[in-house]
DNA sequence: CTAGTTAGTTCCAATTCGGAACCAATAGTG
DNA sequence: CACTATTGGTTCCGAATTGGAACTAACTAG
């Protein structure tokens, strides 16, 4: 199977890794967040060449995360700018960060932090339900199959 | 620059990206929390080629992602384990996972679908501050820079 | 002896990437 | 006016990676 052809799966991780799963899709949001927005600016922070920007930046735009908005006429030019789709994948970056934060920084320490503005401590990020309100760990989260998509999943055995 | 020279970059979200971050590393850790360990179930169940699973697998292994567990000697043969540096990465998985379920499914609805044991609910994950317990918008969350590390960071302007 | 199982490796053609140059539309400078 | 800079791309080419298929190694079962 070819990676372009993951998006037909029955799976929604799958399908979200279509959009945003490959090489520099992630960081390329990592920058949104930052708040870059702009085309060279994206280019010069990344590293990345121009056409294969281009390709990424098309892609989310047409997946919806998103936006190319005009921030001047004459010339024409745009800017880039997060959805509200866009922004919900957040709690996606924080824990990738954080992750690497604590498994791969070196003597430096992290480059960067984040503050939970609204209690004033360094974000310490969690996995939380939102229907008890409690954090979640992983074991305590069971897999279970829609009815209809039968055969593609696997919950057996401890993990 | 080259992808693979990304883990040189002075940020904790590049250095993860370069182990988890290309095309087909996070189905392969989809699978692993759904309890696949061995080589031929993750090569059916994803379709990728074998010469790409087994790289991306030692990828994960020389990360410290999964450990290459024998399980039985004659013929000596080996699976693949997540270690708790690995499960340290559920969160990520179910956000994505979740972001897919709301934005992409299609008629049929998630193929899966996540228990909260604890409460018995359908697990609505939400980015939780373990220091106050509340949940986090990303608007709440500001950005800093690490003394030491100048002038990688663009912190300004409303996102 | 033959077939099957499992975890890979090897080979080749096709696709994608990295690097650099180039292009279009316009503004600013002398 | 000519020349340079800015911005957001596109085009080209050689190099690297991928997809697909076949093959190998080390056994076990019948």
């Amino acid at each position: 199977m070819r990676w372009q052809d993951i998006d037909q799966q029955p799976c929604s991780l799958a399908r979200t890794l279509a959009i945003i799963g490959d090489n520099w899709t992630l960081l390329i949001l990592r920058d949104c967040f930052l708040g870059v927005r702009r085309f060279d600016d994206f280019q010069q922070r990344l590293g990345v060449t121009r056409h294969v920007l281009s390709d990424r930046l098309r892609k989310l735009t047409e997946g919806g995360i998103v936006e190319k908005v005009a921030y001047q006429q004459r010339p024409l030019r745009h800017e880039y700018r997060l959805t509200e789709k866009g922004k919900d994948l957040y709690p996606v970056i924080v824990h990738l960060a954080q992750w690497g934060d604590k498994y791969l920084a070196d003597e430096h320490g992290a480059p960067l932090y984040r503050i939970h503005t609204r209690c004033g401590h360094t974000l310490d990020a969690q996995l939380q339900c939102g229907e008890c309100g409690n954090t979640v760990n992983a074991n305590e989260v069971q897999v279970k199959e829609n009815p209809g998509f039968e055969g593609k999943v696997l919950v057996n055995s401890e993990q």
